[in-house]
DNA sequence: TCTTGATCGTTGCCTTAGGCAACCAAATAG
DNA sequence: CTATTTGGTTGCCTAAGGCAACGATCAAGA
């Protein structure tokens, strides 16, 4: 069956079955993040706040990069992520130095300071996931892993 | 294996790269969540924000409750649950009446309306949720709901 | 070349969600 | 009958994010 079958003809009824379920645990999971992020970094430096993370993650796989290439990233406006810079900067987290190619643009890197607290957040993560999951075998982490990374990468192509 | 085996040893390489898999694809469905949640609601009646569906969601499943429950269930404190509670009562989608049982709590119930907008809400998400999995076959959707459950499982019996 | 429009980043002002602490009323222990 | 605990509400605070406005820069066209 192609995609614009699936697209156009209406569910069967497992099919809204399955995407209610779906929709019902993602409900439950947004509606956790808080207390979850929370949990997730507390033990970490605590100026290394759980918003500043995901910044880091991403600056670390894809710099040297632009604010508004991260804020489209995050589906996030360029004026969050600029505040949001500017304060890890301010900690020596990131560096910013002006794009040769475009005098509006910088370019944003992490500093060795910046990858390092990255790596203790991220192995305290790590962490906190491994003592959470430490009843799954290895292969349903996979998984879970596969999964998201399969519906977060739907999200991808998305632009408003 | 036993879970305190899995939970005592150090971690192999494919374990950590498993969890590190798991961390980062939840670090950017939990950054994206908010641009998320509010495309997936936005087509519904302005009126039932993002944040009042889930409590809708859950009274439906477990009334009648007590607000306290649903601060717990979803990892908030109490003070936030009244404050949003009192705009669904005001909104006559919930009711509360008094507890026979214990003077001090409130029992929380949908309205026949409250059940009409969640019913459209829920449609409407799902709806979006089906565009978004158009592409895959049933049994992958079934199976991100499963893990989906099964990882928010996990966090059930946190009480923090 | 100069002008017009588009883009990058920043800042000000606003809303919303949520936490903490104080409080009241009701229940329960002694 | 007091003392402590618990359920719920409210006040005050912070953090995150959106929108709009702005300055600076780039790009395209007359």
């Amino acid at each position: 069956m192609t995609e614009a079958e699936t697209a156009s003809r209406p569910p069967t009824a497992g099919e809204r079955e399955a995407y209610c379920a779906v929709e019902r645990q993602l409900a439950i999971l947004l509606r956790r993040a808080n207390a979850f992020s929370a949990g997730m970094g507390r033990k970490v430096h605590p100026e290394l706040d759980p918003g500043a993370y995901g910044l880091l993650v991403r600056i670390d796989q894809s710099s040297p990069m632009r604010s508004s290439d991260l804020a489209a990233y995050l589906r996030v406006g360029r004026a969050t992520i600029s505040r949001q810079l500017k304060v890890l900067e301010e900690l020596g987290l990131i560096s910013r130095s002006p794009d040769p190619e475009d005098g509006r643009a910088h370019l944003l890197a992490l500093t060795p300071e910046g990858r390092k607290r990255l790596d203790d957040a991220r192995s305290a993560r790590e962490s906190q996931l491994r003592t959470l999951l430490a009843a799954w075998p290895e292969e349903d982490v996979r998984l879970l892993a596969r999964m998201l990374e399969r519906f977060n990468t739907l999200t991808e192509g998305l632009h408003p």
